[in-house]
DNA sequence: GTCTGGCAGCTGGTCTGACCAACAGGCAAG
DNA sequence: CTTGCCTGTTGGTCAGACCAGCTGCCAGAC
């Protein structure tokens, strides 16, 4: 007799089960309010408290979301889906995975060489954005903490410019680790005048690179961007 | 006057959020066991139910993992979180549409173009185990699953090889919504043999790029491997 | 001595029933 | 037509209870 180990699953996993599903096949339509509590309560012939730990969990991978406090569920949209709860997914995944510096660095290059590689495939790129933090930069002579929020939203809008939304979700996880660091550096320099000068030149280059279709040499001006933006902090 | 509206944040949020924190802050080992219920209701002043909800959803989030069901909750490990809720944010991506598999196919590339460069730069490569996993292709004639596996061996054995442990948590994440693909292409494949062993070619190709520290060729060779894979499922 | 059985005290899982605050709708008095 | 109240619904929270499964201890049987 080859015997089977008995399985138990408990109550509110399988009620997030059939909820999940039918999130993710699409009965339930994006954007579309989830039944009540009390209403789950009487269709899955459970207690209350197990329908919420279920909704709890929904909640968490961000499936379903509350507009506000104390309002009914909806199922979330795809855009939803993305910003929230995936992005955090990777968050917490670079945070406790504990790799150096210079990994995250190594990441970061190979998603914004690729990232910018793919825009400039595009036929048609919108850089308005990336341009917009340009002249941002162009403004700012000395203040570091401005100059690192512009070269965050920068960043994010070449990644936002290809399209990639996998790419896009993975790069806001790694940018924030790392940013800590760019900015320590930026603010232990003597006169961050010519450096902010330079980086913002660099960050001219990448664009035009984009623009003008070159999707190897933007590639490569972007890798050799950020590595030099960390080479302090790697030593 | 300019008033700021008021914040209600659920008492089970406060909750998750103050464990949350504690876990990715350190300050709970990986792996260590969390307090029992009805101690962190007494630490936190609550009652169960709100500890409970609380609970879900960190486990929902992947970092608190229950390795029996009715056993105490334990702090995640970092693969742990590669594996589980990070993996699922890109199936639910997939699923509701937010992204299309050609985005994690180009995100794959990108980890693993790096990857590859990377670990051709190093002095010496440990290549042990994605030798080990070719051989096992080698002596597969038809049996795609089996291939399928080894092909996974193969690909994070790469990643591994790089010694880059961010590459390798997102490399985890993404392998496996991407694989289901793959292996959906093969199984639909009249004749499997070719394929087979035209891929098992490409895998000793690269692995020998690597060994000769050409990280550019490597990196193409990987690139032009993957996109063919899943010309296919991409049409 | 070792092994067995059973008890006691944990844990998580679930339920019941209750109360409150916030919101939406209807309805009546101004 | 507005104001204001009343009511029913929703989510948020609580207290208390019971069960099932596990763990460790200890006494009795061999």
């Amino acid at each position: 007799m080859d015997f089977t180990e008995v399985v138990r699953r408990p109550a509110y996993e399988q009620v997030a089960e059939q909820l999940r599903e039918a999130i993710l096949s699409g009965s339930m339509p994006a954007g579309s309010e989830l039944p009540s509590e009390r209403e789950l309560t009487d269709s899955f012939g459970v207690a209350r408290t197990t329908v919420r730990e279920a909704l709890r969990a929904l909640q968490a991978q961000g499936l379903a979301i509350a507009d506000r406090p104390t309002s009914p569920l909806r199922v979330a949209r795809a855009a939803e889906l993305s910003a929230g709860p995936a992005r955090d997914a990777f968050v917490h995944l670079l945070r406790l995975g504990a790799a150096p510096l210079s990994d995250l660095v190594e990441l970061r290059c190979a998603l914004e060489g690729a990232a910018v590689g793919a825009a400039a495939r595009q036929r048609r790129v919108v850089l308005d954005d990336a341009r917009a933090e340009v002249e941002v930069m162009r403004g700012i002579t000395d203040d570091v903490e401005a100059f690192e929020e512009a070269d965050v939203r920068f960043h994010l809008a070449l990644v936002a410019a290809s399209g990639n939304e996998a790419l896009h979700l993975v790069m806001l996880a790694v940018r924030e680790p790392v940013g800590v660091h760019l900015l320590a550096s930026l603010r232990a320099l003597g006169d961050p005048v010519p450096v902010l000068r330079r980086l913002t030149r660099e960050h001219a280059k990448i664009v035009e690179a984009i623009e003008a279709h070159d999707g190897t040499l933007a590639a490569e001006r972007v890798a050799a961007h950020i590595r030099g933006l960390y080479k302090r902090s790697l030593g």
